[in-house]
Parts: C-alpha cells; sequence; structure tokens
DNA sequence: TTGAAAGCGCTAACAC
DNA sequence: GTGTTAGCGCTTTCAA
C-alpha cells in the first residue's frame, strides 16, 4: 500500500486500481509526521529572511522572491518554513536548521554577515550572489545586475545624457556592488566621469538624502541612476524641491521595475528584474538537489529595461 | 526524560538538572516528527495567504503582518508554515489544513470568497473582520478602520476642506467596507455631502484613474481621503496633470502609512494602523487558543493619525 | 512482485 | 515522584 502512494515501479495495475480506489473511498490522507518519522526526510524546506525590519518585508522586490518560492513549492510535496533569523540570536536559526527540521533551506538577502549559514551541512540554495566567499561552494539564483546596471546606464547615455550620477546601494549586498560594478563600466566604456556616486540604503528616504548631497555638490548632473526604484522614487523629492525637473533637467533610471516606480510623476524608467521567477528558481534548485541530481552552482537570470516617462 | 523537556511539575529538583546536563553534553535536540507523532499534535501553525498575486505580496501592509506572526511565532514552539492558497484549486488548501499537517491557521487578506475556512473544524485567526458572516464564529483581529477613516476625515475638515471626495477600496473586502463608512460618518456628523465616491483596488494605478474620474466630474473638490497610501500616491499624478497643487487646491490624506506616502511629495498625512502588531497578535490569540485558553473572538487595533505636509 | 514485521524517536498511560 | 512500556502511522527490509 505505501509501495502504491509513493509510487513503486514494480507494482501489478491490478493492485494499484484497488488500492487507490480504497484511498479516494476512505478519504486516506497520509500522516506526514509518521513519514517524516520513517522516512527520516522532513518534507519540509525552511526559507530563511534576515530579521533586519526596516527593509525585508517592506521591499517589493523580496516579497515577489518569497511569493515564487511558495508558488513553486506548492506544487510539490514540500512544506515551506518561514525562519525570521534574529540578528541578536542568531544561533537559534542555525539549531533549527541543524535540528532536522527541514530537508534544506532558501536564504534570500544575502548579506556580508550571513556568509556562515554556507557551511552548513545541509543543502542551501541563496538568492542572491554570496559577497566576499567563493561562489564555487555554494548554490545560488541572481539576476544579471552588473548586466542590468549597464544596461540602464548606456539608456542614459543614448538619451544624450553626459554627467550621469549613480546612487549606489549598500557595499555588502551584491545588489549593492554589482549595480555599480555595470554602472562604471559603462561609463568607462564611454570615457564618461564617474565620481559622481553616493550611497543609499535601498529605502525611498535614503535616495531623497542621496539625491540632496548629489545636487549640493554643484556640478553639472544632467542623469541619475538610482540603483534601486525606492531610491528613484525618494531622489525625485529632492530632485523637484530643488526647482529641477524630469526628465527635462534631469533623467532618471531606477531598477527592480516594482510599484514605487508607478507611484511617481513622471512614471520611472527601469530595469526589470523577473523577482517571482527568481525564487521559483531557488526553490526548484533546492527540490532538484533534494531528489539528488546535479545542478549549476550559478544560475544567472536575464534583465530587462523598462523604458517610461522619467527619460 | 520527557517529563523535564515538556516541563512536567511533578519531577524533582536533581533529576531535572541531571537530564539538563546530559542534554547539553549530547547535545541531543528532540526529534520534531516523533514528537508530532507520538502527541498528535503537529507544533505547526499554518499561514494561509490568497493568490491573488497583483496585490498579496506587493502590498507592504500585508508583508508587515506576515512579519509579525513570524516574529511571534519565532517566540514559541511553533512552526510557520506558508501556505499559498491557489484559487484555481481551492481544495488543495482545504485539504493540506485538514490533512493533519497544522494544528492551526491565520488567515490574512480575508475577501468575501474566503468564507469557508471559517467552518474548517481547526482553529482558525483571521487578519480583518469576516465580511458578511456571523463574526461570532470566528475569531479575528482587525485595525479599527472606521476609527481611522473619521480621523483621516475629520482631519481634512479641520483644515477647512468642505468638499471632501473619497478613493474607496474594493467593497468585498472588511478594510475596504469600513473605511467607507468612517468617510459617511465624519462626513453626515457634518452635514458635508458623501457623494464624491469613485474605487480602486488598492493599487498606486488604479489610484491615478480614480483620481481622474473624480476630476472629470468638475465639481468642486479641496480634500481628497484615499483609503490607502498606494491609491493616495497614484492620485498625486492625477491631480498634479490637472495643474493642481498639493495641499493648496487639494489636501489628500491617505490610510496605512506605508511607504508608498514617503516617496510622494508632499509626504503624505495617513492614518497609521499597527500592522506588525497585527500580525504579532494574531499568533497569539491563536497560541493561546491552542493551549486551551478562552479568548475574545474579536480583537480591534487602535489607529492614529499622522500629520505630514499633504494636508 | 507482494506480504509481514521491525523499527523511526517520541509521548502518554500505567505501574511501582 | 519516577521507571517502564505500548503504540503514534508510516517506510523499509527481509522473506516468501
Amino acid at each position: 500500500m505505501s509501495r502504491v502512494v509513493n509510487g513503486s515501479p514494480r507494482v501489478t495495475k491490478d493492485i494499484i486500481e484497488t488500492v487507490n480506489a480504497a484511498i479516494s473511498e476512505l478519504n486516506y490522507v497520509p500522516n506526514r509526521a509518521a513519514r517524516s518519522l520513517a522516512s527520516r526526510r522532513t518534507l519540509a524546506i525552511a526559507l530563511v529572511v534576515p530579521e533586519t525590519a526596516a527593509r525585508v518585508f517592506t521591499d517589493p522586490f523580496f516579497a515577489s522572491v518569497v511569493q515564487g518560492v511558495a508558488l513553486y513549492l506548492a506544487e510539490t510535496e514540500y512544506t515551506l518554513n518561514m525562519v525570521i533569523a534574529s540578528e541578536t540570536n542568531p544561533d537559534k536559526t542555525r539549531r533549527f536548521l541543524m535540528g532536522g527540521n527541514v530537508d534544506g533551506a532558501l536564504v534570500v538577502s544575502h548579506h556580508s554577515g550571513d556568509h556562515s549559514y554556507a557551511q552548513l551541512p545541509l543543502p542551501i540554495v541563496f538568492g542572491g550572489r554570496p559577497v566576499g566567499e567563493d561562489p564555487s561552494n555554494s548554490y545560488y539564483v541572481d539576476a544579471d545586475n552588473v548586466a542590468g546596471a549597464e544596461l540602464a546606464t548606456e539608456h542614459l547615455i543614448s538619451r544624450g545624457r553626459r554627467n550621469i550620477a549613480i546612487i549606489a546601494g549598500p557595499q555588502d549586498m551584491p545588489g549593492g556592488v554589482d549595480r555599480l560594478t555595470g554602472w562604471r563600466l559603462a561609463m568607462a566604456k564611454h570615457g564618461l566621469d564617474d565620481t559622481l556616486i553616493e550611497y543609499g540604503d535601498f529605502s525611498p528616504a535614503s535616495g531623497t538624502e542621496a539625491m540632496r548631497r548629489l545636487l549640493m555638490r554643484r556640478v553639472p548632473i544632467d542623469g541619475l541612476f538610482a540603483t534601486n526604484d525606492q531610491m528613484g522614487a525618494g531622489a525625485y523629492a529632492a530632485i523637484l524641491e530643488a526647482g529641477l525637473t524630469i526628465p527635462a533637467s534631469i533623467a532618471v533610471v531606477g531598477f527592480d521595475d516594482d510599484q514605487y516606480g508607478l507611484a511617481v510623476t513622471p512614471p520611472l524608467t527601469t530595469v526589470h528584474q523577473p523577482s517571482i521567477e527568481l525564487g521559483t528558481t531557488m526553490a526548484k534548485i533546492l527540490v532538484e538537489r533534494l531528489a539528488g541530481l546535479t545542478v549549476d552552482h550559478a544560475t544567472t537570470l536575464a534583465t530587462d529595461l523598462v523604458i517610461r516617462q522619467s527619460t
């Protein structure tokens, strides 16, 4: 009977049908705990998210990734366990992961501090490239942030802009590093000055502040690459309060393609990344690893430009 | 030994210490599956979120609720199972919930279609008041949307506005209904006209469209109550493109107090609701029910006004 | 190919 | 109060 439920290859057709009939008649549902106890697999996957309350769940990009993960796992036999990784008590998460509660883990928003998870003897797939760590040891899925940033910058250049500033993100996050790199590459390729850099923390408020600092330099600026839409939307406030217009005075490109870019006037030109697909892919790769398949360590998802009225 | 782990009341001090010493020395971690199988409790709680991809996870309010739930459960022995309720296959969710996978469930974003969950013979706590259903049968936690909407409207009136429009939300959601009710109450109390109503779906784009429809009526409007910040931010676009200014021509108040209200210029006056606390409270109530305690069916959380530059 | 039986690691019920 | 034992509902192994 167990053999039928688990689709064992060597069972007679007759018996399969008989058992299946009984199953649906009795409304039988296998007991997860018993199955887990006997098979020594939990059929559960942990989704680890850092506590950083300020950003984690208020970031639509992150939210989409979670959604993708959940959507994919819903089609599998795995259950999704959400775990908030407390920063004050990181051992708790580690103990949970190693306590035989889950078969594998998905870790999103991989900050510099998160390296340690990769060392755990548990199948893990990361969202975002690991920073300052040998990538060949871990499995991860990431959007092509470098290419996306180049796309954004090239677009600004194609619009005739030459004095292009950037509001970069935290440099301990892969997205923060890679988008700055892409901008630098594009600027260098065209022999443009790449000193107009200010940093934010990916929040709208930090975008406003960064833009103010940029404008205070009192040098010509006719283009802005905000490395996410939230900071881009925030930058609007600083640009407008300085009496400048978008895109006439300063053309603006964002990154992420979330609703923040649509909530502002004019709507923000931005780089779209497949955030739901990123979550889906992470989950898929982990499930494949758990099934014993060999999969690539790194998976990079393409980005593309969404042109709206801010450029 | 089991008695020590589970804190049974009748154990000698000596033996407790001896066992605990052994536990930490052997690095013992209780096996969840075995415990669950023997005790017939799963120690897991499901967080059910409707699929409605467009809104669910891109709504910062919703995200905060999830975060609150996760934060609270992290402090308990319960594990959080995220379940996406497929709208095309609702039975799947129901089967999961009834399959003995979890001890109880938390259901957020309770649309009119979700009634059925309340019928399940499983402890459930809802986020948001159930619509069109006997509330005495279910447990729920909700923000005081009516009072919050009155607060918003009274504030507009106190600013000297008399022609106050509203962009209401879907009328099959408690938040959509209650915020409209609060506005009506406040308008009636001051003998003001309450016909300036348009509806949106809580997205920024729908806010823009609703505001355009309002302006197309060609009647005087000097105040706007957008029933969430996303629609409020969207309304800015329509107001500005009509050559009007905020707050001089039209004072605007939002609802939710999320980042959308901060991303726009001028920053949006809004009604704050304790979204993380809402999640925390939902989880707390469910855990208490599971512990056999008697708890109130309805819990209402207070809201308050955050005054910024849009009024 | 299929039936039977031995655990998986724990809790709960029962004696002592 | 505390040691002991019988299952919880499955998977897996071993015979047949």
